[in-house]
DNA sequence: TATAATGTCTATCGTTTTAGTAGGAATTTC
DNA sequence: GAAATTCCTACTAAAACGATAGACATTATA
């Protein structure tokens, strides 16, 4: 499943590319806007922001805006920093790479040749999908 | 992330397709050979009896057994009773469609676009991989 | 027919993750 | 200086996960 973190990010980015403007917006007209939890929200944009993909102005007139253009925000960045790796198991990640405890055998494993296929084709829609893409 | 459950259980049916014989193999033999804790496995196994996957005889010489032939085994039927929908949200899935609470409109939806695409690429891959396309 | 070997079933449990909430500190504008 | 905003830390309730325990049912075979 994808958490409601990730969910409400992704959302939280659009509606920010879909204002268009560099002008900062506030948390509570995202919240609202897109029907989240302003608490929770808070700290969804806190990460974005942390992780280069949002600025933010404090005080009077402050809120949140988009650093890049949209079209130069690829999914596999975004679903990284929200929802973690994409993989579905560690042995098969190309960011967060683990060795499983029980496997001896890797190449052997039908675990690691199934989802080794899944990442691919995931990895191939997030590649091709920016936020640009998104807005509608 | 994949559940152990589901990681167990593919590795489950793999080893009985690699045994491929229609004589039972114990719970115990399973387990140890794939390093599960057998009392867990006893469960997934059960599961997978349940739905359809599995046979079992009970007593001296009993275990479980595979019903079909591998190649007669879909990934997207072991994915979805072990794992669930194979949709990351519940707006694009074939099987467990529900509706969003708080998004007013799919079609605009961009969380629903981009996992529309997901599903799909998933889909894909377990479409083309029955059991017998795992084992090595 | 007794016994040992198996699967079946229900209940429970500790840990981690999820999805928030609370409350205040820091910063900026007016 | 007051109001509006983001920033930050800490906490929490509920659910999911990954088992574990223990009794029961069935079967083979000695």
């Amino acid at each position: 499943m994808l958490s409601k973190k990730t969910k409400y990010g992704l959302k939280a980015l659009t509606y920010l590319a879909s204002v268009g403007t560099k002008e900062p917006v506030q948390i509570a007209e995202i919240a609202k806007h897109e029907n989240i939890s302003q608490k929770f929200l808070e700290s969804i944009l806190l990460t974005l922001r942390r992780n280069g993909f949002l600025g933010s102005k404090k005080g009077k007139g402050g809120g949140y805006y988009l650093i890049k253009e949209p079209h130069e925000i690829p999914m596999t960045a975004v679903m990284r920093v929200l929802e973690g790796p994409i993989a579905m198991v560690p042995c098969v990640s190309l960011n967060f790479y683990e060795k499983c405890d029980d496997c001896p055998d890797e190449v052997e494993c039908s675990v690691h040749k199934l989802m080794l296929q899944v990442r691919d084709s995931a990895l191939e829609v997030y590649r091709n999908n920016t936020l640009a893409d998104l807005i509608s």
